[in-house]
DNA sequence: TAAACATTTGAACAATTGTTCAAATATGGA
DNA sequence: TCCATATTTGAACAATTGTTCAAATGTTTA
């Protein structure tokens, strides 16, 4: 009478599907690198950042001027969203100039402000 | 000689676009709304119940059996994932099942599964 | 009603986060 | 070389986060 399986719900109506949901996930370091890469995204500053960036190529301190956030707290940003693949970079001189890294940065962007602006009530 | 603008990276050649982006931007309140539902794909616990949900309505004690969490701890990720619009929910006796709020979360998902997957040396 | 199951809630805690400030590093021009 | 500008870095700090545990709330069945 002991279960094998790991406990669910009592009810035995339910989760004949249990068992194929857990198959198809992916495996925990994939879940753990899909949530830092998401996770980069959660942040004002950051999206205004993106958000800047998914206008045009800028260097940190015309980053900073836009941003209002300090040269400082910008970079340290930055460098979050370098680790995470987010921006790209180039240096230019003394200036580094950043940009998105891909379209999938951009288009994420893009879904959120469509899910965020659709609900009722929340128009411009 | 003083200037009125923000104060920008002092080389002139820099930043004729940097009032365009600047006037681009979305307003200080509707960025803060952006970066709270993006945050909150930013946990590896959270990311698994997402993509659990992708495959299937799923009840709370079922999210716990398949993504190895706590009951408690499932439950109050999943009022996050309530609270920030990641999913919706329909109360089925004892049971509360959840599922994926629209299209726009799988969508987010799926471009960040493919993001993180493409990169050089990620080949599952 | 009481008992069993499913879910939510609140307090507590360690761990992580984003900012500021000061200092260090990097680059280009005199 | 020295100086000005651009950027990065590290330490410190308050604030926030995710988990656990225990208790409370809902719901169904006996």
């Amino acid at each position: 009478m002991e279960k094998t399986r790991a406990p669910v719900c009592k009810d035995e109506s339910v989760g004949s599907y249990v068992e194929a949901v857990v198959s198809n996930l992916p495996a925990d370091e994939r879940i753990v690198e899909l949530a830092e890469f998401l996770e980069a995204f959660g942040d004002s500053s950051r999206i205004k950042i993106l958000l800047a960036l998914s206008e045009h190529e800028l260097c940190t301190c015309e980053i900073s001027a836009i941003t209002g956030l300090s040269v400082s707290a910008v970079s340290h940003q930055l460098r979050v969203l370098k680790d995470k693949k987010l921006v790209k970079y180039r240096r230019s001189g003394r200036n580094v100039y950043y940009s998105l890294d891909d379209e999938h940065v951009a288009a994420i962007l893009d879904i959120a402000l469509k899910h965020t602006g659709e609900r009722i009530g929340d128009r411009k």
